[in-house]
DNA sequence: CTTGACTCCGTACTTAGGTACATGCAATAC
DNA sequence: GTATTGCATGTACCTAAGTACGGAGTCAAG
């Protein structure tokens, strides 16, 4: 009977099958994720994600539930947020609007800040390129007089 | 005679007037330029100004000239330069103008693509607090669930 | 049955720009 | 003359977000 079902239907077939049972091991969720297995064990280290027990006989195999963290925590990244940051976040799941708001504003305000900072970076490299525009001596820059003091 | 010097003009006032041949130890240069002593000392293994010889008896002392590097080294730090990258600037010293161009080009292009990328961070995170305008439910947020896969 | 790929685990290394500490000696203050 | 700063030197530590490595165990294919 066994040797019938595994000539029949392949491991492989059913673990794309029955999703949340299958032996997903960390190689396969972090192709799944398209992160690092090093990335994976070093959420798990930071407490992100909690790993899953080890079986007496075998590896570790991971559920969906890890794989929707992992994706929360690559979206959040992308807004900008640090990985202690989504910790705060993850532990929000069902906290007050207001809470999550806060925590966004916060980082809303940080964004604009840096923005007006690069600003201000921008205009001060682009008066320095400036004062090349009217140097006719290519063998001596003013912007590395400008950058000596007095 | 000698005392009579040391009497009528004090080691205080000799170091501020013939400045080149000054006393100058590390931790007045570091008050000098207010910065650490340690930066001092982290810049010298880091190649960006060189040690003055330790002499036979006594404390080294550093050169105006250190003073100016150090200046040109934080200048350049708030325009956004890194520490290799002026590493780069200050061999620049006589270059072309052309050369320091590029450089200074280079970095006002990259200050404009992270502000790009901000400007879009800003949007994205402007969008999700406008999700919670239209909750009324305060217990659960929205913006986490528009981070959870699907 | 052996080979190659994968997992597990702990630890060390990476970049950037410093900061801090431990030890020993030098110089200055009182 | 001693006590307190200050310097010299080398090394370790810090944050952030991973990446790499070494050794042992395990699994699957040929």
């Amino acid at each position: 009977m066994v040797t019938l079902i595994r000539y029949k239907v392949s491991k492989q077939k059913v673990s794309k099958v029955i999703d949340n049972v299958s032996k997903r091991t960390i190689s396969m969720l972090a192709k799944e994720l398209s992160v690092n297995v090093e990335t994976i064990r070093f959420y798990e280290r930071k407490g992100l994600i909690k790993q899953p027990p080890k079986p007496m006989q075998g590896y570790r195999h991971y559920p969906k539930e890890t794989v929707n963290r992992i994706h929360f925590i690559k979206r959040s990244q992308e807004l900008g947020f640090t990985l202690n940051e989504i910790e705060g976040l993850l532990a929000l799941n069902d906290s007050p609007c207001s809470k999550v708001q806060e925590l966004v504003n916060k980082k809303l305000i940080a964004v604009q800040k840096k923005m007006a900072d690069l600003l201000l970076l921008e205009h001060a490299l682009e008066e320095h390129l400036g004062q090349c525009q009217n140097n006719d001596d290519d063998s001596h820059c003013p912007i590395i007089d400008s950058l000596q003091p007095k």
